[in-house]
RNA sequence: GGGUCCGUGUCCGAGUGGCCAAAGGAAACUGGCUGUAAACCAGUCGGCUCAGCCUACGUGGGUUCGAAUCCCUCCGGGCCCA
């Protein structure tokens, strides 16, 4: 893999948040080394939260590191108490496990875990191999025993939890960054880990790890944290239509990463295409530059969507899914032909309905119900009196309305849609 | 173990016998303006066979003509004391 310049890469796209010492690039750049990043296993897919830790260990990989994913099995099963204002609820391990396998695959996406790698090969760990066999006794005494209460106290992640009166935080919980600790400690002795990334968020935490390589190896260690990544008003960034936008094809399709990406803000649209491709830096300024000059081509959206949806999906789904996007939402639906409605069907999300319901008259309502465009009936009429829903890009006017034979077009399809842009594709059958 | 307080819709949070499908805020959805953007404005925001009915204020009982509101059980949680 080619090398190049890890500290203009990061820093030139804003990817630097903190860093514990001012020379870990220059370390980095005389010196490969392997950096860690760990992985939330409470659910059995990635989602696009991760896409920044996953493109910065790629990162890392290309500047020849070797970049670990630990998805952490144990400490999974103990949960972070940062970023919540409430204990969380423990896993099964046998659900555990499930997503531990689901995370496996889609880290080899980003990751090039073959033994062509060589010194960079990627490694994906479970941190409940060397944590489940530790006992009680050797982790206050060799872990535990290097903190104090005062400082763990001090770490914001805690004290948060502290300024809300009403709820507390469990000693389990209140133990977790000496479990990630123990963790880097671990990684630092046995695979030459000396670098742990992460979001800002994973500051305290981090830093609990390189003062316990200190004090028990004597040895140095380092952390770099990477920005939060928001929304323009600075809300949560990730969620969209249905909630988490995840990286498993199954859970959320091609088209919807494509289009979560399509319609990110203007003001966004810049910081995304540094954080999430790997994009020269003359191609970013020039994108940024033309959303500023013509915002309504939405050229840094198009790129950033492609980029991102081939990244994790491949070029095959990425293609279709940009495919599908310019068929729904250049001019009108009706423009479309058979060919053009197949090719989109995989990706758009489809329904079938039966030709006979369909001739006996079937309602709008209860099709699109039935589709999952919507939650209810209840939904649906209000969508219908306010005027959200139509059919083959026809507002549907009443509420009682039937879908007929004679809407079904060329190739067996209704197109009903939601909104502005939320498709569905009903075939008959 | 003792004391005390609390558990309300997606979230936060009012409500302390009827006017409660439950204030307010946030999130979300739809419409309008635009550009599949933001902001802004308007409407919606439990379900259904929809002028009515059903389900819902941690669980299960009870009191009452009537309970989110009162009593008891249990479950879950906070704080203080030991």
């Amino acid at each position: 893999m080619a090398r190049f310049d890890l500290e203009a890469e990061l820093t030139s796209r804003g990817l630097v948040a903190q860093q514990t010492d001012a020379e870990l690039f220059h370390r980095l750049a005389t010196k490969s080394t392997s950096v860690y990043c760990g992985f939330d296993p409470t659910a059995d897919s990635l989602h696009v939260g991760n896409l920044l830790m996953l493109c910065t260990l790629r990162r890392f990989q290309l500047a020849g590191h070797r970049p670990i994913a630990l998805a952490g099995g144990a400490t999974g099963m103990v949960g972070d108490p940062g970023g919540r204002s409430e204990e969380r609820s423990l896993l099964s391990a046998e659900q555990l496990q499930q997503n531990l396998v689901g995370i496996n695959e889609q880290l080899g996406r980003f990751l090039d875990f073959s033994a062509g790698a060589g010194s960079a090969q990627a490694l994906q760990l479970d941190n409940a191999s060397w944590l489940s066999p530790m006992s009680v006794l050797s982790y206050l005494r060799d872990i535990g025993k290097h903190f104090t209460v005062n400082e763990m106290v001090a770490k914001d992640s805690v004290k948060s939890r502290f300024e809300r009166p009403d709820h507390g935080i469990s000693y389990t919980e209140f133990s977790y960054m000496l479990l990630q600790a123990a963790d880097f400690l671990h990684l630092y002795q046995n695979f030459d880990c000396t670098v742990q990334v992460g979001g800002s968020d994973q500051w305290g935490n981090i830093t609990a790890g390189t003062s316990l390589i200190r004090k028990v190896t004597g040895g140095h260690a380092a952390g770099l944290t990477m920005p939060l990544v928001t929304k323009a008003d600075g809300t949560k960034f990730g969620k969209s239509v249905g909630g988490a936008v995840w990286l498993d094809a199954n859970k959320t399709s091609p088209y919807q990463l494509y289009q979560f990406f399509m319609g990110a803000e203007d003001a966004m649209a810049p910081s995304y295409l540094r954080y999430f491709t790997f994009l020269s830096t003359d191609e970013l300024n020039h994108l940024e530059v033309a959303t500023n000059e013509a915002p309504h081509l939405r050229a840094a959206q198009r790129r950033l969507a492609k980029e991102v949806t081939t990244l994790v999906h491949g070029a095959e789904h990425a293609d279709r899914a940009e495919q599908a996007s310019v068929a729904l939402f250049s001019g009108t639906v009706a423009s479309l032909d058979a060919i053009a409605l197949r090719a989109i069907s995989s990706d758009v999300p489809t329904s079938t309905v039966a030709k006979t319901s369909l001739s006996k008259g079937i309602s709008v309502l209860d099709a699109a119900v039935g589709a999952g465009l919507l939650s209810s009936k209840a939904e649906g009429r209000r969508s219908i009196e306010q005027g959200g829903l139509s059919v083959n890009d026809v507002r549907v006017e009443d509420v009682d309305a039937l879908l007929g034979a004679d809407q079904v077009r060329d190739g067996g399809f209704i197109i009903l849609r939601k909104g502005k842009r939320q498709y569905h594709l009903l075939t008959v059958e």
